[in-house]
DNA sequence: GGACTTATTGACCGATCAGTCAAGAACTGG
DNA sequence: CCAGTTCTTGACTGATCGGTCAATAAGTCC
């Protein structure tokens, strides 16, 4: 379905293309940080072709939530899941946390302290991408540890394992973004990644 | 000095508990979520008194920003350096991060990711706070390799397992105010203790 | 060519935003 | 008492907030 041109006066802009544009600036400025008229301004639209395309505000942040869920969370756990040495992968998630330099840091981890105290729809957002990332964790410390044949290695180790670079993972987020140190923050990696199996 | 009164009408209010209930609000909500409105409601002060006693918002946040530094911050800090052994006020400052009820978080977490981003001033007042909180670990890691006796213990070595701590005590603040299970939380906690030298 | 449907546009809405100010109240010093 | 100083109060500002709407444009369907 969906083949023929629907009725009506087709789009003039990219839907993507502009939902891309407001997931920037929420990334960047946050949902309170971010006003209409900045909708406005990064996407070309005005606010009533904003409004029918994607609704209000809370509706335009959640999309935006789940286009970086698509791209970005998606893009980590694809590098987390394929193949290559396991701890490899590992250590470049963690070290793009400390090379952004954009500083806008992590939109899911923005959005857990900006907005989704307050908005049920974007706490689900939230946790589903946690999830996401859990899991794909999950998956690079197990293969891991049948790697280098490091005991029979549960399920439930490796998820304690994942939990802990996920926790690793956003703190590093969040100190990049109040401007700590690369040093300081690959201290913290190192240690962290000292403390993988594989490393023992 | 500051001995004889002060000229003038004298102040019918508390400074000191209205930028206690200032903090609490900028805490909970964020610079941008919070508006003077509800700063003249939490202290039931009006807005003429705030501006006199303040400045503007900015320097309301910076005060609160400091405040918590004073109170919160220390707190932590007076605990990480006090007696008693060392692994345990470590696990006690990362589970405290776990167990808040309140979901506020931590101030200087939240600033890091809300306005610390926008405001040097509030910037510089998270980095101070970092790197008391920084410091405060190390001592307690250094106190524990101390009396462990694990090898000649440098300052540096103590110093990269306090940022590894820090990130994951950051990660866990985070991860909170997201609403992640008390149970996952435990387990980057308990790993991350794993890796300190005294459980090795 | 109408009838119908949808998109664009810019003006418009009331509410709220951060911030100011003049007038009066409460104090000290003389 | 009066002069000087500071604090309180509430009204007020212009700007901006999120959100709506009627008029018009651009398409499809018959």
């Amino acid at each position: 379905m969906r083949e023929g041109k629907p009725m009506g006066r087709p789009r003039a802009f990219d839907t993507d293309a502009a939902l891309d544009a407001i997931m920037q600036v929420f990334w960047a400025k946050g949902f309170d940080g971010t006003s209409l008229q900045e909708l406005v301004g990064a996407t070309g639209l005005n606010k009533g072709s904003l409004y029918a395309a994607f609704g209000d505000k809370r509706a335009m942040y959640a999309q935006a939530l789940a286009l970086y869920d698509r791209t970005q969370i998606e893009g980590s756990v694809r590098d987390l899941t394929a193949g290559g040495p396991a701890l490899k992968r590992i250590d470049r998630f963690l070290q793009n946390a400390i090379d952004d330099a954009s500083a806008r840091g992590c939109f899911v981890c923005n959005a857990s302290i900006d907005h989704a105290a307050s908005d049920p729809r974007a706490r689900q957002l939230v946790r589903a991408s946690l999830d996401r990332l859990e899991a794909a964790l999950t998956d690079a410390v197990a293969s891991l540890r049948a790697k280098t044949g490091d005991g029979p290695a549960s399920d439930g180790d490796a998820m304690t394992t994942a939990r802990h670079l996920m926790t690793v993972y956003f703190g590093l987020r969040v100190l990049a973004r109040a401007g700590a140190a690369p040093r300081a923050l690959e201290d913290a990696k190192d240690m962290a990644l000292r403390a993988l199996p594989a490393a023992r």
